[in-house]
Parts: C-alpha cells; sequence; structure tokens
RNA sequence: GGACCGGUAGCUCAGUUGGAUAGAGCAUCAGCCUUCUAAGCUGAGGGUCAUUGGUUCGAAUCCAAUCCGGUUCACCA
C-alpha cells in the first residue's frame, strides 16, 4: 500500500474517532508538503472546516495528537500552518522501503490480473518510409505496451500494414515508367526508400502533366481525372483488385522491399509485433457484419443500394457502412479487424494508436461496434495522440518537408559520437561496444524526447536545433544510472552492505529522505500511467527522480560517507535509484548503460 | 457552420479529482572538478497562467462568454 493510502486510512480512522461520526477518504485530501514547510506529507483542512464546524487549528491540533499517538510508527511529529495538518513521517518507515525493494527489480510492478489488451500501433503505408510522426506512434505503442504489463495485463502487439490501394499503385506506375528495371540491390538504396522516391516521381509527373492539360485549355477537375499517369494507376487498381498476375507479382516484389527497409528501421529502434495483419486480407472483412447489421436494424438502405448507419442521435452524421456498388469502404473493414482480434485472441480491451485526426473515426467506429452487440465493443480504446509539428510548421512528404527516420536516427548517433569522444570516458570500449553505446543514447534522447510531452498534445520538432543530450532528456537520466553503477562496481558486494539489514539510528538526511519519497512513489506513478495510457509521467519521474539523485551526489559522498551506518544506507540508496530508473526507462523503451 | 482538442517564462514542456509564494529543461548571467563519472551541481534574472465575468474561505485548475490556433464533419484510406 502506497504511504499516501496509508495516511488516507489513519486520518479516516482517527476522524471517525474523535468526531464519531463517519468519514472517507473523500473528505479531505493530503498532499505532499511543500519543500519550504516542516513535514512530508499534508493534510489540507478546510473542507473539515465546514462539516465540523470548528477552526481548522482545533481540528489540526485534534487530529494531529491523535494520529501522533496512534500511529507511532508512521508519524513522529506534525505541524499546523493555516489550515494545513503537516506530518511527518518516521524515518523507520522509509528505511524499511529501502531495505524490502533496494534490489528487487520487480519493484513497483503488478501481478498477472487475467486481462489480456491488444495494443495496435505503427501501422504504416507500403508507399513511403517512416517519418518522425511514426516514431511517436511507434515509441508511444511500445511504451503503452510495456506500461500495461508493468501492472499486470498481457499485451499483445499489433500492426496493421497498409499496403494495397491507389497510393500503393502510384508507386508501381512511377516504377514501370521510370526505373528501367532498377532495384535496391542495384542501386543500393534501403527499399522503403527506394519505393518511397517513385512515390515522389509520381507526384512530380502527376503535377507536370496537370499542369500540361491545364496550358492546353482544361480546367482544374478534368485535368486532374484525365492526366495519363493517373488512369493508368487507375487502371492498375483495378488489375490489382481482379487478380491479374503481372499486377500482383509488381505489387509484392515492391512491397518486399519496403519490409526489408522497414525491417531494418524497426531492429534499429527497438520495436516488434506480435501480430501484423495486412490490409490485403482484411480490407474484405466486414461484409458479413454489414448483412447483420441489416437484420439487425442498425443498417439501412438507401434507394440506391448503398447501406447507411445513421448516429444523428449521438450527435455525430449518418455514416456509409457500404457503396452502392456492394464494395466496402474503410469503416467497413474496420469492423471486420475489430471483430477478427477478439475472435483470435479474446482480448478484453484493445487499444488503438492513431493520431487524433481519426478522434471522429474512431468514436465512430466504437459507436457502431456498440449498436451491433459486439461482445467487448465497449473494450475500444482510442489512444489518441497529436502531430509532431516543425517550427516552420507541418511536415508535409510533397513538400519535402518531412524528417525522415533514418535520417533523424544517422544524425543522433553522430551527435552521440561527437559527445562521447569530446568527454573521453570510454577510450577502452572496442568500436562494437562504441557503436552500441552511441546507438543506446541516440535512441534514448529521441524516445525521451517524443515521450516526455503528453500524448495528446500536438508537440513542436524544431529540426535545426538538434535533440539535446542535458538536461531534461534520455541522455541524462542514463547518465545517472551509468554514474551509480560506477559507485557500485567500486564497492565490493559481499561486504556490509547488500545483505545486511540498515542501521536506524541515525536520522536521514534532508536529501536522503528526499530521495526514498521519490522512490515510494513509484508504484503510484505507475499506476496512473497505466489509467491514462501516458508514458509520459514516467519519463517525468525518472527524469526527477534522476535529478534528485544528482543534488544528492554532489553533497554526500556514498563510498566516502561519514560513517558505515551511512554508507551502508546510501549504498542500498543509490542501488534502488538505479534499478528503479532502470525499470522506468525499459518501460520506456530506453535502455541504460552501465558505463558512458 | 457543427463537433472535438489546445493557448502557462524568449523557446520546448510540467502542473487541472480546486489548496500554501505557478514549476522544470533549453537559452542568458554568476559560481563549483587535488575526493564516488562536470552528459553533473548551486544560484540569479525571466509570468496579466489568451481575455472578461461568475462560483468560494481559496481558481492556472470548475462554469459561462469572447478571441486565437489546430483537427474533423468523403461512396479516400
Amino acid at each position: 500500500m502506497s504511504i499516501i493510502s496509508s495516511i488516507q486510512q489513519s486520518v479516516t480512522s482517527s476522524l471517525t474517532q474523535i468526531f464519531q461520526q463517519p468519514f472517507t477518504e473523500k473528505d479531505f485530501q493530503v498532499n505532499q508538503t511543500k519543500p519550504e514547510f516542516e513535514g512530508d506529507y499534508t493534510v489540507v483542512l478546510f473542507s473539515l472546516v465546514k462539516m465540523l464546524k470548528q477552526s481548522p487549528d482545533s481540528i489540526g491540533n485534534t487530529l494531529g495528537q491523535h494520529l501522533t499517538e496512534n500511529n507511532p510508527g508512521l508519524f513522529t511529529q506534525f505541524n499546523i500552518i493555516k489550515g494545513f495538518l503537516n506530518l511527518t513521517v518516521a524515518d523507520d518507515y522509509w528505511i524499511s522501503i529501502l531495505q524490502k525493494n533496494h534490489n528487487d527489480s520487480c519493484y513497483g510492478k503488478k501481478e498477472m490480473n487475467g486481462k489480456k489488451v491488444m495494443v495496435e500501433y505503427s501501422s504504416p503505408n507500403t508507399n513511403k518510409p517512416l517519418h518522425l510522426g511514426h516514431l511517436r506512434n511507434n515509441f508511444l505503442g511500445w511504451s503503452v505496451s510495456e506500461i500495461m504489463k508493468a501492472n499486470g495485463y498481457e499485451v499483445i502487439k499489433s500492426a496493421i500494414v497498409n499496403d494495397r490501394g491507389i497510393h500503393i499503385c502510384k508507386s508501381m506506375i512511377a516504377w514501370q515508367l521510370f526505373a528501367n528495371g532498377a532495384t535496391p540491390e542495384s542501386t543500393g538504396i534501403k527499399g522503403d526508400h527506394f519505393v518511397g522516391n517513385y512515390y515522389v516521381q509520381f507526384n512530380n509527373e502527376y503535377k507536370r502533366q496537370v499542369d500540361e492539360l491545364l496550358a492546353a485549355g482544361s480546367n482544374k477537375e478534368t485535368a486532374e481525372k484525365e492526366a495519363p499517369i493517373m488512369k493508368a494507376t487507375q487502371q492498375m487498381l483495378l488489375d490489382w483488385e481482379a487478380g491479374k498476375p503481372e499486377v500482383i507479382e509488381l505489387w509484392k516484389k515492391m512491397n518486399q522491399w519496403v519490409y526489408d527497409g522497414f525491417d531494418i528501421t524497426y531492429k534499429r529502434i527497438g520495436s516488434n509485433f506480435d501480430i501484423t495483419y495486412y490490409e490485403s486480407d482484411t480490407y474484405l472483412l466486414g461484409k458479413d457484419i454489414v448483412k447483420q447489421g441489416l437484420d439487425k436494424k442498425v443498417f439501412y438502405h438507401k434507394e440506391d443500394g448503398s447501406t447507411w448507419i445513421n448516429l444523428t442521435a449521438d450527435g455525430l452524421d449518418e455514416k456509409l457502412v457500404q457503396r452502392k456498388d456492394g464494395t466496402s469502404v474503410y469503416i467497413t473493414q474496420d469492423i471486420g479487424l475489430a471483430q477478427l482480434k477478439y475472435q483470435q485472441y479474446n482480448i478484453d480491451q484493445s487499444i488503438y494508436v492513431i493520431g487524433n485526426e481519426q478522434n471522429y473515426h474512431m468514436k465512430v467506429l466504437q459507436l457502431i461496434c456498440q449498436k451491433l452487440g459486439m461482445p467487448n465493443a465497449d473494450g475500444i480504446y482510442h489512444l489518441s495522440y497529436g502531430m509532431v509539428e516543425l517550427t516552420s510548421g507541418k511536415m508535409k512528404s510533397r513538400e519535402g518537408t518531412v524528417v525522415d527516420a533514418d535520417d533523424l536516427l544517422d544524425e543522433m548517433e553522430d551527435t552521440a559520437r561527437q559527445h562521447t569522444e569530446a568527454l573521453g570516458k570510454v577510450k577502452d570500449f572496442t568500436a562494437d561496444e562504441l557503436k552500441e553505446l552511441y546507438r543506446v543514447l541516440a535512441l534514448g534522447a529521441l524516445k525521451f524526447y517524443l515521450l516526455r510531452v503528453d500524448p495528446k498534445k500536438t508537440m513542436v520538432f524544431n529540426p535545426t536545433e538538434s535533440i539535446d543530450f542535458h538536461g531534461f532528456t534520455g541522455p541524462f537520466v542514463q547518465y545517472t544510472h551509468a554514474r551509480i553503477k560506477s559507485i557500485l562496481r567500486k564497492v565490493n558486494p559481499e561486504t556490509i552492505w547488500y545483505n545486511s539489514s540498515i542501521d536506524t539510528t541515525t536520522p536521514l538526511l534532508a536529501l536522503e529522505k528526499e530521495l526514498l519519497l521519490l522512490l515510494e512513489q513509484y508504484g503510484t506513478v505507475l499506476q496512473q500511467a497505466c489509467k491514462e495510457q501516458n508514458p509520459s509521467l514516467v519519463a517525468n519521474y525518472v527524469f526527477q527522480l534522476a535529478q534528485t539523485f544528482n543534488s544528492f551526489y554532489a553533497t554526500h559522498s556514498v563510498a566516502n560517507a561519514e560513517s558505515d551506518a551511512k554508507k551502508h544506507l546510501r549504498l542500498k540508496l543509490a542501488n534502488m535509484t538505479a534499478n528503479t530508473i532502470k525499470s522506468g526507462m525499459q518501460l520506456l523503451g530506453i535502455q541504460v548503460p552501465e558505463r558512458m
């Protein structure tokens, strides 16, 4: 149980005993005490003043007395300032947390709860390489999965690959027209970039043809429809759907190039999936559901034969679920896939990590599933995240203003190398060890940068300033870990500290206690991060922990502490801090090096 | 126009189940490496919490109105 819960319980029970009437935890508030006052946790008394019709001072005094007398192991003293009852928690309490958990790698995590969750993220298109926006999606999906695991859920990571449709045909047509048989192998270009280049070429050529038609006197609409390259693309989509062998073959070949490229990037960023769905397999799903929906009168036909659902009663619009020619639309496929997921995995919750531009769509999806009576419709949750914008505005592939994932990673690794070389602390590392260190630091900086912000908020990336390695950053936290490990490495673990118990007669110093207070909160943070599906809570926590340790480190010596008892305590404190940093960073998908 | 999201320091962001003098990082300035890793630490300056009104012991946080920005409302995906 967390210290806050303990305090809430004892306050509730004290109040009930003193005033002879029932109280609950909602009748008062418990906060951490502000640093300028004496005490650890504070009971805010104002809400009780009204209920009890007594002055805050009088309530505080009675309550403070009762609490300290009846919970001697928990509270040692109290003071009252302007309606705030500040309680000091006994050193023994903090030390016992340290004693018990200092080397527990599962500290703060929960037992399995028997619930199963699918987290769908990444969802790339196979016509262009990954960019910064995809990275935010991937890191979020991964981290939320890990956070849910830490809170006892069984998690299945899934991806849906958008591998068909008109946009895929665009790069195929462009390749046919312009490539002269070139391949990633023949050019030495990474597969996803190779294909992405033809997508760009398509757009250039298309624009050229449209301009030509416009110059010849066509109006805009006709020109856009009649451009030969667009007509060829549409024909190719029809051929694809008809299963024309040479089109399918080309499609498979080019998609494979992209997958090979993606694999490299995914491996590099440490991303993976338990199951990958392909839209070419799922785009026909959902048709039987349309039938069922019609039978259940959830859907209805219009006179032209198209199928609709009316969501105006729920504040939304009418929505098409099947075209008049009987083909399905996006939402239909999604309903089908949602059902497929439940059938395959019997999941309790289905989380979709998708950008906030699809808020409306996801709302509609859930509503339709609910109206169809699908068993787990309530378990659909859209983890909606904001776009990554540049200081110059939005990223647009067509205008060439996207920040490419591979380029960015290259740059960051180079920055990591420069910092490391300048500091010269790891000169004995082999070339492979150095390479791995640069990768870990670069990724740490990037992941932390993207995850420290509240997911639902739009965030701004400045491409001209490289991502920092100082301050509120991944490398700062990684550094703190390495620093602690350096201390521990120099102490023989078989001596005093590791297994023996801590001497409790010397009082805790302010910074020691501050660290312990923070360490105690880890479990609560994980719980909150899970509840809100918000990794930024973990990032902020882990930063604060590292920062507090560094202050502590600058003031007190661990290895050369003033007494053996203090040395013992601080070694455990350092060890627990390192473990908690490692654990928290792992939930963000960030590794922490032993040395850097 | 309807719906949804946002507006906090020069910049990037925390803080919203209402609580004490609104916090970090970056940038700027001033200090700290004969002792455990200075990717660090200490300190200073920097705020009309978009605006106005309301609710109350108390509002960045709740309510209303207004202004500004974004997304969305396709027989595209």
